[in-house]
DNA sequence: CCTTGAATCTGTAGTTACTACAGGATACAC
DNA sequence: GTGTATCCTGTAGTAACTACAGATTCAAGG
């Protein structure tokens, strides 16, 4: 049997803060979720899950509707596994896109860390380096 | 001598539209550029690698003000070795971290993707297996 | 030249994704 | 049984765009 837990220590537990929880489940991101009596908002472990996920996601620079597309996959198997494999496939592309960015940019902060550290000051045509032609 | 290009191919070839450039330059992240006679704004190469750093940064889930953070770096040398340093390996830290979180994604989609591809249907602990405990 | 359509201008209003109250109810600790 | 911490709904504000409206300007064809 899994532990429950109020709004308060979802927020702090998944790192989003209450008024962005009670947000997602108004845009139908997250699901409706029990209430005690008095009408207090009850979670369990799959929504800490769950929200953490959402969050890593938006700070990654997904919006919510992919964000949305991805957890569909997960909420209901109503997808061929054409549609499924599809989707997937997409958003595999851009994470790869998005690997490739950073790793760039990576390499160009990494490398002006190393010039500063000794005492060498850069004139870093960091954009250059990053995104040049 | 560079080329000078108006507003509508500077959109086009950093891919951000004409009202976001515009936006930039009201938030003080592109400079003001050049006007002609009549007020038409000029561009030149250099803002189109501006503009698509600042459009790729985006991308990745920067907020403007740390993008801001990072073209300070190269505007203008107004910092000691000491702040350039910790400036850039505060970034470059939190790039890292984007890169592991992504090469999960990245793996549990390549995942998904391959047994779709056999036909499999998978109903995919997706969030499970990215951020599970 | 003159017109006509595409591109640009300023300015304002709408959208997405939060974030921050206000004002009130509930829980829980002493 | 009285604080005070947490929760509730609802509304308003912020960040980062995005989409017009209405006017001007450029550039190409007749």
């Amino acid at each position: 049997m899994t532990k429950s837990l109020p709004i308060g220590e979802l927020a702090r537990k998944s790192e989003v803060n209450i008024e962005t929880i009670r947000f997602y489940e108004k845009q139908g991101i997250l699901p409706d979720p029990a209430r005690t009596e008095s009408g207090r908002r009850i979670y369990d472990q799959d929504d800490v899950k769950r929200l953490s996920f959402i969050h890593r996601c938006r700070g990654l620079g997904f919006s919510l509707k992919e964000i949305e597309s991805l957890l569909s996959l997960v909420d209901d198997g109503d997808y061929t596994c054409k549609e499924v494999r599809e989707i997937t496939a997409s958003h595999a592309q851009d994470v790869k896109q998005k690997i490739s960015a950073l790793r760039k940019m990576e390499s160009v902060l990494d490398a002006m860390v190393e010039r500063c550290g000794k005492g060498d000051v850069p004139e870093c045509p960091i954009i250059e380096e990053l995104f040049g032609s």
